[in-house]
DNA sequence: TCCTCCAATCTTGTATGGTAGATGCATGCG
DNA sequence: CGCATGCATCTACCATACAAGATTGGAGGA
């Protein structure tokens, strides 16, 4: 293996690897999307783990992935640095580097904090909603059931983020919602797997369920339609476990 | 300048820089404490950023920060991007590295997802309270007060620290409180500036409330009592500000 | 005096070679 | 046949050299 790579121009890792196209998820905590070459490897990298294309317990090293891309070792090295800061790699020095298995604990306590700031936002958002609020959360429902009858799971996923962003936002934390990112790229690793089986048609009567209570100012009725909504998930998290034992550990 | 590094010890440290004993803050997020140059430089370097002996805006470089260690830039380098992620340096790419100033709209961002996680464990605590919180949390506060009285500030944070670590673990999320170690820095910069000033009797007495309220399984009264100990935090935020003007963009 | 331009000199980014540690397999011994 | 030992070969770690963008200062002209 490893042979005939330097030169390579960075484009080659559309070879045997993603299969993305361009606009796909919203532009996670990167400021300038590609500056440096390390930026770039971090970006491809993360999108294949999160969408399963490198599955957690592979084994990669960062000859292997510099080779891939035709770059040095060196932005290889800082990328495995960052995703494995995010969890997503696990560094064992002078040992090798995998691709993080699923920690179900490590879920359980994702979905612990993304639950314990939902609430919180919801309160506020039920306790003050702006005079748009409303109508931008109507707006949104309305887009996804467009993608739910299109059966486009891609951009529904992409729909009910901009919710629960949308909804950050209107509480004014939204930067508190990038602060949470990097804990919830567990949480969609798990989401990719179910994708196929999510029942959008529940998740938008749960979301219709959230927005009137805000547009009510139901505090209490909108905090727990967000747990309601949340525990959904508890579910499919098990269900997971037991339809792909060799993702988590 | 970067002249006669190489062959000298990492505690060249000590010289000039950091004047830290020995155990002092809960071992964060690192699993094997020192295991690599580049571990050990992280943790040389957040804790001199967080008690302000690197002070925000203080240019760095990594030739500068590797002469005095004693090591090469490499894992200098590494050191950076590591801190870079935790918001605690900003990388500006061929231009230089800085220590990041205090956000104040990110301070009062981290303060938000604290008290939205804090206030969630504090519920479950009060709701389902082990057979020894009680005696846990009271022992807890006997010893702060002797710390308060012995006017050690050092250790009244950490016993503090400690306090709040504990419900967490009481509640069975003390993963998660690992978890969002990293945005509690931002608040610990601030508590640093505070130390002096920080009024221990006051945390003292509403840590007693918020004990006597798990203790009775008051959730209301015991969420209420949360919100008023971290809500205190907010003035003393302004009040910084206007003490270090320099310190926040 | 003020503005423009250029070059010396910073900075971080990248490439590459060498090193120490860990793994796995083959070999040799009991 | 089972087990210990040593070597080939892998890995990440570290050091060093080079490259390219950005800043700063001064020289030169209007």
């Amino acid at each position: 293996m490893d042979g005939g790579n330097s030169g390579e121009a960075f484009k080659r890792v559309s070879g045997p690897w993603s299969g993305r196209e361009s606009g796909q998820v919203a532009a996670s905590v990167l400021e300038a999307s590609e500056e440096t070459m390390a930026m770039r490897v971090v970006g491809a990298l993360r999108d294949d783990i999160v969408t399963m294309v490198l599955k957690p317990g592979d084994v990669i090293s960062e000859s292997d992935i510099a080779g891939r891309y035709g770059v040095s070792r060196q932005p290889v090295r800082e990328a495995f640095i960052r995703l494995a800061q995010q969890g997503l790699l696990l560094i064992r020095p002078k040992r090798a580097t995998v691709v993080k298995k699923i920690s179900p604990e490590g879920v359980r306590q994702s979905r612990f904090i993304r639950e314990s700031i939902e609430v919180e936002i919801i309160r506020r958002v039920a306790a003050h909603p702006g005079p748009d609020a409303a109508s931008v959360l109507k707006e949104l429902i309305a887009e996804q059931e467009t993608a739910s009858a299109a059966e486009d799971s891609r951009r529904f996923h992409t729909l009910d983020e901009l919710f629960h962003r949308t909804l950050a936002r209107l509480a004014g934390v939204e930067y508190a919602w990038q602060l949470i990112d990097d804990h919830k790229m567990q949480l969609d690793r798990v989401r990719y797997l179910t994708l196929g089986v999510s029942s959008s048609q529940v998740a938008i009567g749960e979301h219709k369920i959230i927005a009137a209570a805000v547009a009510a100012g139901d505090v209490a009725g909108a905090e727990a339609a967000m747990r309601a909504h949340l525990a959904r998930a508890e579910l499919l998290l098990s269900q997971t476990i037991a339809d792909f034992p060799d993702y988590f550990e």
